[in-house]
DNA sequence: TATAGGATTTAC
DNA sequence: TAAATCCTATAG
């Protein structure tokens, strides 16, 4: 079994530390170093999109694990995510915020990374990359040093869902970074120590 | 076919 | 505090 075909909510704090890399539609490279994430963890989750069924939509979530699923929100912003789990287990896990590497900013000179609306204008992801494998160009995940603390708090914007699934511990953040969407202060960790499995190694080799 | 609302960001 | 902006899901 694949690491992608992991549980969202063990793949989710795993993907912290992790450099994002994108090809560009411009022919730039992105990178960005992985510092929020989250888990939505299959069709019993009312916060899931997969959770109104099958549908053209979400189809890509019932597919194989390690694919990207973005999609627009508010007619304004391509949200980037992770197939997780196995075939027919729609699971995904959500990237919220990166730290840009040194020399990354977007094709509009967009330079900030902290909101999942925000790192998808600054890598240049869209729905191009809508079902694309995330272990080989343009869109690839190396893995990197795992956080020195991971926090875990609920997830942000899902209040919809109920206050079972809006309340679960399902965000996961490198408490040290200063690029998190939303603040710690604010949302409150529930506490976490870090040592997870980690992202598949893929080094870059150039 | 029509309408409501969203895993957000930005500006007033 | 509200507008921007378009796609999806649901109802009629």
């Amino acid at each position: 079994m694949s690491f992608y075909e992991l549980p969202a909510e063990v793949v989710a704090p795993a993907l912290l530390g992790a450099t994002l890399e994108v090809g560009g539609r411009d022919g730039v490279t992105r990178r960005g170093r992985i510092v929020e994430t989250e888990a939505y963890v299959g069709a019993h989750d009312l916060a899931c999109h997969a959770s109104k069924g099958r549908t053209a939509r979400t189809e890509v979530m019932f597919g194989p694990a390690g694919r990207a699923y973005v999609y627009l929100v508010y007619g304004l912003h391509e949200l980037f995510n992770v197939v997780t789990g196995a075939p027919d287990d729609p699971q995904a896990v959500l990237v919220r915020a990166v730290e840009p590497e040194a020399g990354t900013s977007g094709p509009d000179g967009h330079e900030r990374g902290d909101g999942p609306g925000r790192l998808t204008r600054l890598l240049d992801i869209d729905r191009r990359l809508l079902g694309s494998p995330v272990d080989r160009p343009p869109l690839v995940l190396y893995a990197g040093a795992p956080p020195r603390e991971v926090a875990v708090t609920p997830r942000v914007g899902v209040s919809y869902a109920g206050p079972e699934w809006a309340e679960a511990t399902l965000r996961f953040v490198d408490a040290g970074s200063s690029h998190l969407s939303v603040s710690l202060a604010r949302l409150g960790p529930s506490g976490y120590s870090s040592r997870g499995r980690r992202a598949p190694s893929r080094t870059p080799s150039t």
